[in-house]
DNA sequence: GATTGTTGTGAAGCCTCAGT
DNA sequence: ACTGAGGCTTCACAACAATC
């Protein structure tokens, strides 16, 4: 079997026209690079080479064969270069996990400022806590502070659910929140979740029990949420930095009845001082801060 | 730990060429 | 024609990895 050096060795006598300069920029001892060709003319079955005086000059298979290998050998040694650069320490990968939400709204336009290199996995809490304790990210954006040994938190930030319903919706003026409860029990909803998260919290702060309603739609992506409400499929919650900044065809319900949510940022905490890490915390507070100001 | 296969190195021998 | 230099091939051996 053709052993991918002999192509190498090969190519490097033909541009050199010598055996001894071709193991020179191979690093190479002469007699190994002259095995190399012998090996490649013994699996070829003819002469590559012709030995002319002190130079060896390519037969005519042996011209045939580098036109053939070479634009393949530069491209894989192409290839090899590549990868080696995008791994410098200087431009470590970095992987979060994170919703798809968070990362679209909030973090994506910091990291296209930064020098960071990530690779980004979406899901819900409990898949995201699953992905740190596999070391499968070293970060992870989470609503839910799981008591893991050997992870720790730091808190985020806090974000608004509102309800809302599409522009053209005509919300009635109700004063009690047994007619908002009743109101809001008749209204087709489209939930995030089959489990309706943030929608059965704001029922429990807000009106102290379960709700007794059976979501429309089930979309587990906030944006198509927020879309399928504009569209006018029904109502919602979302968190308020989803629309609030942007031109949408939608109204809030009842402003007084919000809920809200914490964030944390979650690692493993034989990585806290890793300076990558430090680094992209720096960089997910600071957009913190850009939202409040 | 012993065996086996692979790969590279150093040494020796051979060939060719240029200078004398 | 002789001789020294440069280059190639062959052979023996060492180092290393894989396998049992």
């Amino acid at each position: 079997m053709v052993d991918f050096e002999w192509y190498r060795s090969f190519i490097a006598i033909y541009k050199h026209h010598s055996v001894s300069e071709a193991a020179k920029t191979r690093m190479m001892t002469q007699p190994a690079m002259s095995q190399h060709l012998a090996a490649l003319e013994a699996e070829v079955g003819e002469a590559l080479f012709a030995r002319v005086s002190r130079r060896l000059v390519a037969t005519e298979r042996g011209k045939e064969l580098y036109s053939r290998l070479a634009p393949l050998v530069e491209s894989l040694e192409e290839a090899t270069a590549g990868l080696k650069s995008t791994s410098l320490p200087n431009n470590k990968v970095f992987r979060i996990g994170l919703s798809l939400e968070y990362f679209q709204e909030r973090l994506l336009p910091k990291l296209t400022d930064s020098g960071i290199c990530s690779v980004s996995y979406f899901g819900t809490a409990d898949q995201l806590i699953e992905l740190l304790k596999e070391d499968q990210v070293e970060l992870i954006i989470t609503p839910k502070k799981f008591a893991v040994p050997g992870i720790e938190y730091e808190w985020l930030m806090e974000e608004t659910f509102s309800i809302i319903a599409p522009a053209a919706a005509a919300i009635p003026v109700l004063h009690t929140l047994k007619e908002k409860e009743e109101w809001l029990s008749q209204q087709k909803w489209i939930s995030y979740g089959l489990e309706l998260p943030m929608i059965r919290r704001l029922w429990r702060e807000h009106f102290k029990r379960r709700p007794l309603i059976k979501p429309k739609h089930v979309i587990p992506n906030m944006h198509a949420v927020i879309k399928a409400v504009e569209a006018g499929a029904g109502i919602s919650v979302a968190p308020t930095y989803l629309f609030e900044n942007s031109n949408t065809n939608l109204q809030t319900c009842f402003d007084s009845l919000t809920v809200n949510n914490e964030l944390f940022i979650g690692y493993k905490s034989k990585h806290k001082h890793v300076p990558e890490l430090q680094e992209i915390i720096s960089i997910i507070r600071d957009e913190k801060v850009v939202i409040l100001s």
